[in-house]
DNA sequence: CAATTCCTTCATGGCTCCTTCATGATTCCT
DNA sequence: AGGAATCATGAAGGAGCCATGAAGGAATTG
């Protein structure tokens, strides 16, 4: 999965992007400033930088040169308002592409996959998942086990979607609670315990003995062939 | 008019596949097996593929291999069975998604707009919509609920625009504010709610338990099929 | 420029879901 | 086989999320 860092001081848009870009399929982190986002991109080493240009404490521009140098990313620009010299400098300085505000998400996640897929391909999570006799489709958030409609939580949700994803590999709890979770690590690794029990309550038909989620002694959990 | 390229060795699954498909309002090609389908994806330069990948002459995956560093197309595969590693061999070779056979039409043309979608290339929505009975008019924006007219305000029509061009879809409240205020991002998410509220009021028969417009927890909003 | 409609914001209450913790069962290692 | 780690299970408190009502302000209209 991208991981994609997201820049801006205005709190709000950040987590109006976060949301939304999760929602897409990306991993998200946010920075209020350029400081911050330079600890964060080199703690984390985003696949994708959206960078803000006016920003308080240190200006994007700064961070762009810094940065760029260190470790080539590719860096999408938010730009206020059609700032020419601002843009020109940009882009001089590494950035691959801008967009300026206000710009609809639908544009801006366009221009993300355009600029990942100039820089290397990220291969898609499909829109419909399916094994043994359950289908997951992800725009609807619909599950059905055996043609019987199931209800999730959120939770459970992101958790199958994950393990279907890639069935037969074996996932550990940090990475399951990073899916359900987007990394806010405040949590302890068994609450996956128990989202994975509720989730087989709800979708094996004999949750002692699980046919679909499986457990790995040691790490975690699986799709099937367990 | 976006132009979809079929390509299966099966005549009867073509012939179905493509009168289904121009009564969706797509144009379509069609090719019986891989060297064929090169052929006419080179010449036509279609928006769309529909390929399967098991098949004589040159295997789905090749002409994919092929094909797709000539022309990126959106790609939708056509699997017999689940084939896990055809699968992800597949979407790495850049197939956009999937979907298993038997399929019904419906989930197909879905599967087909969301790729469509997703790549930038959506086809227009239609200028009427119909569901349940509700119909929606987007030149005259005029509604109606069985029979007698709603009176919608600008941001409530949008969001119902939105919500019926694609049913049972979950919307995350980003992206209904981005249909309603085309991200001028000076609104709070949580807006989005006080217009779902105000819709309901109008359009449904008891808004405390909505037929329309259900609440998708933790996401956001869809039509129908709550 | 005034009037009206519409949008946004906020606080509140109810409900769902998540997390935590304690205890018993299972698996693994020696 | 015994001991130690790991996992399953149940229940409860709390956090997060959504519905609702109301009010001020922005935008639109005439």
């Amino acid at each position: 999965m991208k991981r994609i860092l997201v820049v801006d001081d205005e709190e709000r848009l950040r987590m109006l992007l976060q949301s939304y870009l999760r929602q897409e399929g990306f991993e998200v982190i946010t920075a209020a400033n350029g400081r911050d986002a330079l600890f964060c991109a080199r703690q984390e080493q985003p696949d994708l930088i959206l960078l803000d240009i006016m920003m308080p404490e240190m200006d994007g521009l700064i961070f762009l040169g810094i940065f760029q140098k260190e470790r080539p990313t590719p860096i999408l620009l938010l730009t206020a308002k059609v700032e020419e010299q601002e843009r020109v400098v940009g882009l001089e300085l590494g950035a691959d592409d801008y967009i300026t505000k206000p710009f609809s998400l639908r544009e801006l996640t366009a221009r993300i996959r355009a600029v990942l897929r100039r820089t290397g391909q990220a291969p898609p999570v499909p829109e419909q998942l399916r094994a043994e006799d359950i289908t997951l489709d992800r725009s609807t958030r619909l599950v059905t086990v055996g043609s019987q409609r199931v209800d999730l939580t959120p939770s459970e949700f992101d958790l199958l979607t994950a393990l279907m994803a890639y069935p037969g590999r074996a996932f550990t709890r940090a990475e399951l609670l990073d899916r359900v979770q987007g990394m806010a690590y405040e949590g302890y690794e068994r609450t996956i315990d128990v989202h994975i029990r509720n989730l087989r309550a709800k979708i094996e038909p004999d949750p002692r003995h699980p046919r679909y989620v499986g457990t790995v002694y040691g790490i975690g959990y699986r799709f099937a062939q367990s």
